[in-house]
DNA sequence: CGCGAACTTGATTCTAATCAACCGTGGTGG
DNA sequence: CCACCACGGTTGATTAGAATCAAGTTCGCG
């Protein structure tokens, strides 16, 4: 057996990959950097060149505009790759924090160039992957742009709940959300005074339950409904990808 | 010279390509197609094998949510790639439809498969440009979740503005939209009334003029600081990238 | 035990949505 | 050729949804 890690066993749920690609994007993780919890990973304007594994924990992006508010951009999960932002731009777009104690792996984009250059296919996947965080995007853009604060927040934890569970399989029905209403608020476009009215609103409609910081879904046909949300994840297909050669 | 294409052409602004790869990206355009204003180029949900180039003309996409208000989630340009999402999804998450008579050029993602394996550079670039179109969005989320209606509309002529300008170095100062109210509206997440209000105030502010479908932006530094934009195209570097090999 | 951060709740304000009417213009068909 | 129509734009009046302001309360932790 090849070395593996977080980042191979995330791609590897997509595609096969062969061994060599396997130890390629071990490397990327070759030098773990643990981060408190409210730790800045990057700071917005700042120089760049390096990107980032995310390995263990939640990191977050966001922005804050002049007037001090925070738009939170992505939440991140284990397995996720981080900062592609600092591909094209020299300075980060976006701030980086840690939501909980994480574990990052850093990389300079160097060594990014090396890997799409000797592995055609795995620059070939993470264009997709790219793509499918565009789509990811774009869903947050209808709910922020078209839909009410309660559709919001619903598709908010139901997003949460089914990226977590792509990488956890012992989640059912409940998760650790591990973000402060205001927090969400902040992702969403909404104050946590409102996420607070709207969570409360739901809990009362059984549609959730909660229990110190754990959200438990009770109803995701009807939250799914509320808020026009889709699983972007159950149907992918990659099959139509170059074959390992 | 060999021949070109209006996406090398594009791709070649950020990068010298050789050759091989302006004729390999000129083959994605053989099929031209013509549609006209108000055309389907693709419905959501529908099965999606294709990409497509926009040679000429502008293209929206968008989604329409139970309760009938829709979100244009991009408007797009000559030279941009579009449906991007067909790569990893066979059910398009997206329609798209032109917004003026448009020619298109369509492609299987076969197509694109075969460009990939045999120009891995072209996949690394794709692959960046592809992250510069989330940070454009996440550039819109900012907007759409955090700033007023006065703000989201002077960052979406800003941004028409200097995507515009990448293509055609005529323009200075004033340009058309091709877009209705109601279409900005749903691009910004506000309705045809209020956009007309924001619009309005900014012609008596004396920030923007209007002459039959033309806008001219008259202040555009204070334009930036009413809707807190970046350009993003001044700064991006991509020559970090492999070399012609 | 006391402190601070997060959460909760009520009262009020404000922004943008909604509803409704009207105007101007370009295109169409009688 | 002109009347009419449809679509986009304009404007005013009213409403609704979320923000803001303010004041507790609960919980975890040193």
């Amino acid at each position: 057996m090849v070395a593996t890690s977080c980042f191979a066993e995330r791609l590897g749920k997509h595609v096969p990959l062969s061994d060599a690609e396997r130890a390629a994007l071990a490397r990327l993780e070759e030098n773990p950097r643990k981060i408190r919890r409210g730790g800045m990973i990057q700071r917005v304007n700042e120089t760049v060149t390096e990107l980032f594994v995310l390995r263990e924990g939640r990191v977050m992006s966001f922005v804050i505009l002049p007037d001090g508010s925070r738009q939170i951009l992505r939440v991140y999960f284990p397995g996720d790759f981080i900062g592609s932002a600092s591909t094209i731009y020299n300075k980060a777009p976006e701030s980086l924090v840690a939501l909980s104690d994480a574990v990052i792996c850093p990389f300079d984009k160097h060594a990014l160039r090396r890997l799409l250059e000797e592995y055609p296919r795995v620059a070939a996947l993470l264009f997709l992957l790219s793509n499918a965080e565009r789509v990811a995007m774009t869903d947050r853009l209808a709910s922020l742009g078209r839909t009410s604060a309660k559709a919001r927040v619903a598709s908010f934890l139901l997003d949460m709940f089914d990226r977590l569970r792509l990488t956890d399989d012992s989640i059912t029905d409940s998760f650790d959300l591990k973000l402060t209403q205001e927090e969400i608020g902040d992702a969403i476009g909404l104050t946590s005074v409102h996420v607070n009215r709207m969570i409360r609103q739901m809990e009362q409609e059984g549609l959730i339950s909660r229990a110190n910081g754990r959200i438990t879904l009770l109803d995701m046909a009807l939250l799914e409904e509320i808020g026009h949300y889709t699983n972007r994840h159950k149907d992918m297909d990659l099959d139509w990808l170059p074959t390992i050669s």
